[in-house]
DNA sequence: TTGTAGGCGTTATCAC
DNA sequence: GTGATAACGCCTACAA
């Protein structure tokens, strides 16, 4: 057991007969020292157990090889597994991620971007469209180059890798209107500070309008992104006056929600009610052969966005925004019902 | 819009018309500098835009304000669940997350462990005790503290956060034993390399001989942590010579796998087959009423995790080991069914 | 209470 | 190819 703080470079550099920038560029640029120096400084770090000060490093050289990435929750699978894939993806290419989350709060956020923007970040990921303008002023006064996920913002001035929720709303919605339904209703998550939420009922509302179906106020539920909240809003749907035959999900959490409230009522998916959902997340998949959802290839949103950064960050050039290909899986017919329920 | 490269501590200093180590004062240790100071540096702060070094910082005062945490994966509820709650708690503690996984790859654990060391974090947080021998090198000789998660290691020399998967393991056999099950089977995750799995399997195992069950090596079916896995596998003990009246799973993941198949094949959960769970993920909760599953405070482990962390980096002590609370929850009995049931 | 000066461990720019 | 040497931006005794 060694007892010394740490070796340094220059304990390194002394161990192996160089000097400090010998040392240095034998471990940072291989082929530019003699072989045998080469080895001598490597067999050195090995022996002395040598690792790099980050911290140094970052201030000479001005980059720290880590990204720093912002999503809403953890605690929901889509974010999850974009984020595993974001962090694989990094590591791959040699940086670590620093991560936030900031539970759908303005204010968090904007803590958390100066927390990410202070520690040195080479390039940030966030979540959506939806930023206040402090955090896209400090993005952008520090010069840190970022990328929005899960919306494109073709409009917009900004990067992005994901895809136009509201299209894939409507995509969604003109199915179930095809398909001959005349009352539908959605959950959605709540909407404030969420983009994507509000442009999946944006779609909706678009695509049934131009279809002749009107969503009343009460048709439409925002509501937490939990199976027990879905659940309870089901109730409320199926309870109402006039019974939708047909419940778009904001997303398959939601959706999973509807369809055990469904089976605890005793309502059939699809043959009484059809069910859509959105993400396509496992779960909901394996549980649901009934379900008709629109698949989003999260794992790849979380890849392409790595992707994207480490490439800007090497001076390559990319699409400003780039769309991840969505589709409807339809894994049985949701016809609309021939007759109405009874309620 | 400003053009410059984002401002110094320097240029606050010279702005606000103090010295340079007023101005960090001011802005490390308000109290210490008068108020008319303290506010002018911040008013100058403010109005440059400001944002710390953290490289600069962190070579300076030796401390980076930064925690590591490597998880095997994010792809997994009880993990996401349990990182968000960290990373939460550690941006409460003024501290930022830098988060790695290894898909329970032993080579790449250590890779993303020496990259968190490099990067210089104040502290790390693991999970389970299971780590190659280099990684407890690695870390020890860093001399950063660390906190073991998951899993408690009462006999070994680690500061863990967790709980004895074995005794709860232990517990939910027992349970099974004393409902009056005589073939019971397990379905556990990959062993290799994580004392979880390993540990779950082994209270089970050493409950039943208690109990006088023996378990044949076919009924402990080792699979991915996946629905599709956990269908796959339920099918084999399905059709098996002897059916199990009783599936114990390692996870809530498996559990759901379990009761999904049995959906599909018509057999009634759990009239027929009991099927019990681990970790309690909030999905499996509300879909499956008939769920007996062991409930473990998942965000809780997080939360206490971060807390620890802090604790410790400001000096105070901490126990040792810290158990959370896990308990066995029983939704519906799962008596043992009195007619074997037809293959 | 405030200012001065010496690092912190690397990288990068020069000569050699 | 290799070796001095000056940054990098901030913290922190220490002195005033």
């Amino acid at each position: 057991m060694q007892r010394k703080a740490t070796a340094r470079l220059s304990d390194v550099a002394r161990a192996a007969g160089v000097s400090l920038s010998t040392a240095s560029r034998a471990l940072a640029d291989p082929q530019v020292v003699r072989e045998d120096t080469r080895a001598a400084v490597c067999a050195a770090a090995e022996r002395l157990g040598y690792v790099p000060h980050g911290a140094a490093r970052a201030l000479a050289s001005r980059r720290s090889m880590t990204i720093g990435a912002v999503v809403p929750t953890l605690d929901n699978p889509i974010f999850a597994r974009s984020t595993q894939a974001l962090q694989r993806s990094l590591a791959d290419a040699g940086y670590t991620l620093l991560l936030g989350s900031h539970d759908y709060n303005p204010s968090t956020e904007l803590a958390v971007v100066r927390a990410l923007v202070a520690r040195g970040v080479d390039g940030l990921v966030l979540v959506g469209t939806d930023h206040s303008p402090e955090v896209y002023a400090l993005i952008v006064q520090s010069g840190i180059p970022f990328e929005l996920t899960w919306s494109i913002d073709a409009t917009g001035p900004h990067y992005a890798v994901g895809f136009s929720n509201r299209l894939a709303a409507v995509q969604v919605a003109q199915y179930v209107c095809q398909a001959g339904h005349q009352h539908i209703a959605m959950l959605s998550g709540f909407m404030a500070h969420n983009d994507r939420a509000r442009d999946r009922v944006a779609g909706v509302r678009e695509a049934c309008a131009a279809a002749g179906r009107v969503l009343p106020g009460s048709a439409i539920i925002e509501t937490a992104f939990s199976i027990a909240a879905a659940r309870s809003a089901t109730r409320q749907l199926l309870s109402a006056a006039q019974v939708p035959s047909a419940i778009l999900c904001g997303n398959d959490i939601l959706a999973i929600g509807v369809l055990l409230e469904c089976a605890a009522q005793g309502v059939s998916v699809p043959k009484q009610l059809s069910v859509v959902g959105f993400d396509d997340i496992e779960m909901a998949a394996e549980m649901a052969p009934a379900l008709t959802t629109l698949h989003v290839p999260t794992a790849q949103i979380g890849q392409r966005a790595a992707e994207r950064l480490v490439a800007r960050l090497q001076g390559e050039s990319v699409a400003r925004t780039e769309a991840v290909p969505v589709r409807l899986i339809v894994r049985e017919s949701s016809a609309a019902p021939a007759v109405v329920r009874a309620k």
